[in-house]
DNA sequence: AAGATTATTTTTGAATTCATAATTCCAGGA
DNA sequence: TCCTGGAATTATGAATTCAAAAATAATCTT
């Protein structure tokens, strides 16, 4: 079950804009210079569109005819709308891992589970959410389905950038960690009814969606 | 809201050639030929080997490295998972349409199902399956989220192949049909949870997933 | 004549070129 | 000074070119 090593100019090159548009290199709504960027990754203009076109149709930039590519403003409504649908498939997600986790994958999550109870209880917000998003991307991966984590990992890439910036407050974070305890163990009991539930009602990205009401367009 | 037109050469080229993978002009696991197409389209190997990027990461080809594009096998996992998936979302579509559906949707829909009726009285099977795929567009439609739509519209791109192939026993078929009248009932009441849930349970990919079972590879 | 080996052709991946559309810059007029 | 109009510049979209890899054809050896 390796996947092939795709690794196509193109492909590096979607990389490394998707990155720099997460970290904020490329600023929303700014034009996608083609000629600097070419020179700064040592490629000709054929690989970088072609990479351009790809990111376009996941929704990173928008191709403006005759005017190149602009990176794609994330408003709030597009946010509400992602979260919705990745909540959704997380939902899923832990309906099948009930049926399908291994051993292996159960261990790691309950692994991750501990080190996020530990970040809280020091009340280390970042990298609380950093091991939650872990948790969340190991359930999906649980699921055994690659489609389901091929769709949520795209979604989740396009929220990138606006992740891991919240402020949660206290209430939210600590019904968020009960409602954790809940889900793993749901998973040891291989209860993807439950945990499907749980998943489906579970707030956190409700959380991070009220924490950014205010941001960005 | 109007959508700005993305009247791409890229784009264009891969859509015909979505349609021939789908009409099966394209076999697969047959090379594409780049010069071949080139010249049936009337444009150059830039825009078309910019539409292969992009079908590439939709999954239609798989780009084998100096080897060029191959058009992908729906394998029956990949098949089921997809259904699966797509089921969740129009589940999740379900129940945001009971909150969000307008008058005008509720009618059209009205309109397909009673139109789905009558050829399911007629035993017009081929009719009956595309009026059935266009009520359940028209339910992720209603559900107002672009995002949402966007994904179950490319998941359904994918299957469009071995869509509408499906030979439906009548006992399924009967099912099916009186699950898609509870359906009609919900989306009136605009009962979203009960909507969501017929769908979540909704039989209509089982059977034509079990109808395709020993369908190719 | 069959199989291996080399030469030729074809195809691919990526850079370059070219025509056209958009943007910038600058002069002239209100 | 601020706006307008047009030339100069730059960026984009797409075709073409070029080098390298793969596929095919042809030759040689046994």
């Amino acid at each position: 079950m390796d996947k092939i090593r795709q690794n196509t100019l193109h492909g590096e090159v979607a990389e490394r804009i998707r990155n720099m548009i997460a970290q904020g290199t490329l600023a929303p709504g700014s034009r996608v210079p083609e000629k600097t960027l070419c020179e700064q990754f040592g490629v000709s203009r054929t690989p970088l569109r072609e990479a351009l076109k790809v990111l376009a149709h996941e929704g990173f930039v928008e191709l403006l005819p005759n005017r190149g590519a602009r990176v794609a403003k994330l408003t709030k409504e597009t946010l509400k709308n992602t979260f919705e649908v990745m909540q959704s498939l997380e939902a899923l997600a832990g309906e099948l891992a009930g049926q399908r986790i291994t051993g292996a994958e159960l261990t790691n999550i309950e692994a991750l589970h501990y080190q996020m109870l530990s970040h809280y209880k020091s009340g280390n917000m970042s990298e609380y959410l950093l091991v939650n998003q872990q948790i969340h991307e190991a359930i999906v991966m649980a699921s055994q389905n690659e489609v389901l984590i091929d769709v949520y990992k795209n979604l989740n890439h396009r929220v990138r950038r606006v992740r891991f910036t919240a402020e949660l407050s206290n209430d939210y974070w600590s019904q968020a960690v009960s409602e954790h305890e809940s889900m793993i163990e749901a998973l040891r009991a291989r209860d993807g009814a439950t945990l499907g539930g749980i998943l489906r009602r579970h707030l956190r990205n409700k959380v991070e969606m009220s924490a950014l009401e205010e941001m960005a367009e």
